[in-house]
DNA sequence: TATATTTGTAAGTGATTACTCACTAATATG
DNA sequence: CATATTAGTGAGTAATCACTTACAAATATA
């Protein structure tokens, strides 16, 4: 990867983070990461190419933090991590943390599975606690997580270690 | 109003709910509501005016159903109809509901305080409830609406009822 | 009924859109 | 060193964008 194409991909995940997908246009990537337009479709064919290569890359990024959930084997410890993940996103990545949420309401087939492995464990979790609905449970957490999420990229939380803190004593965790 | 106009405003609702508002141009508008282009400048003046008329006739709509629990006075209630209220919007509804998540991610400025006064009814029955944190536990529940409301609009939630009675029965409501 | 106002259209406007193409500069490989 | 491949540019393209304007039809008001 050339110096300009990781620029191409930062100023892309920057304003499509910040002014969304459909209201960025390539011209203005392009302006951004100081190359020409065309080089954009030399490497990345399309605008919905570049996006999927922005993902791509996040989600490399990404991959560690949900590993830690989904590899981990104590179920308390499960549940704990998932309540958690929110709070412990570096702020560098609030980007494109940013960017999925948008993404998941711009695009109509943003997919919507990716929650799949996590509700896997979070139920497992509860099943081996005993829960009466173990289902329902992990359901609800992962709801929890998404609404929360929601509000601290909103910058609607003025106080993240309180809230975390108030979460997990709740689920007694 | 005209018949045309509520033809413009319906068809501008039902778009910019399914691909967004910068994804849907004027144009399209026009021709699904069966009227020329120029006449939803003569009425709404620019596009931005046709969404912000759309969001009034919706926010109308809505109204009453927030008012329920803002004027609520039994404070158990008022956290029991608050949780309910993603499972009591009707279907017909769905549309101006998911617009107003997609311009919540979509709009840099989409009026984030429109939570203000369900705040401030949710952290006074959990006072008057003597909770120790009334006002986290205000901000919690907010969350969890949200969470749950956008799983709902996003087709994620399989059994609605079966949702609601856990929740409302893990809040002991 | 005369006229002022509103409703509505059709055909424009310049700007911007995603994308292409002909071409050069740099780098890798034999 | 020769040449093939890749990186990169700048000036295009047709289509679409939000919006305007000139004008006609319908409706309200005097």
């Amino acid at each position: 990867m050339t110096v300009k194409q990781e620029k191409i991909l930062q100023s892309a995940l920057q304003l499509f983070a910040l002014e969304g997908y459909h209201a960025t246009s390539t011209s203005k990537v392009a302006k951004q990461a100081g190359v020409s337009e065309g080089l954009i479709f030399k490497h990345y064919t399309s605008k919905e190419g570049l996006l999927n290569a922005v993902v791509e890359e996040g989600e490399k990024r990404f991959k560690n933090l949900y590993a830690e959930i989904v590899l981990e084997d104590k179920p308390r410890q499960v549940i704990k991590k998932t309540l958690e993940l929110p709070f412990i996103v570096p702020e560098e990545e609030y980007g494109f943390w940013k960017l999925q949420f948008k993404l998941k309401w711009e695009l109509k087939d943003y997919n919507t599975q990716k929650m799949q492995p996590m509700m896997f464990a979070l139920s497992n979790a509860f099943k081996n606690l005993e829960y009466d609905n173990p289902e329902l449970e992990a359901e609800l957490v992962l709801h929890i997580l998404d609404g929360v999420a929601s509000a601290i990229l909103k910058d609607m939380v003025t106080d993240k270690e309180e809230l975390r803190n108030f979460i997990l004593t709740k689920y007694k965790l």
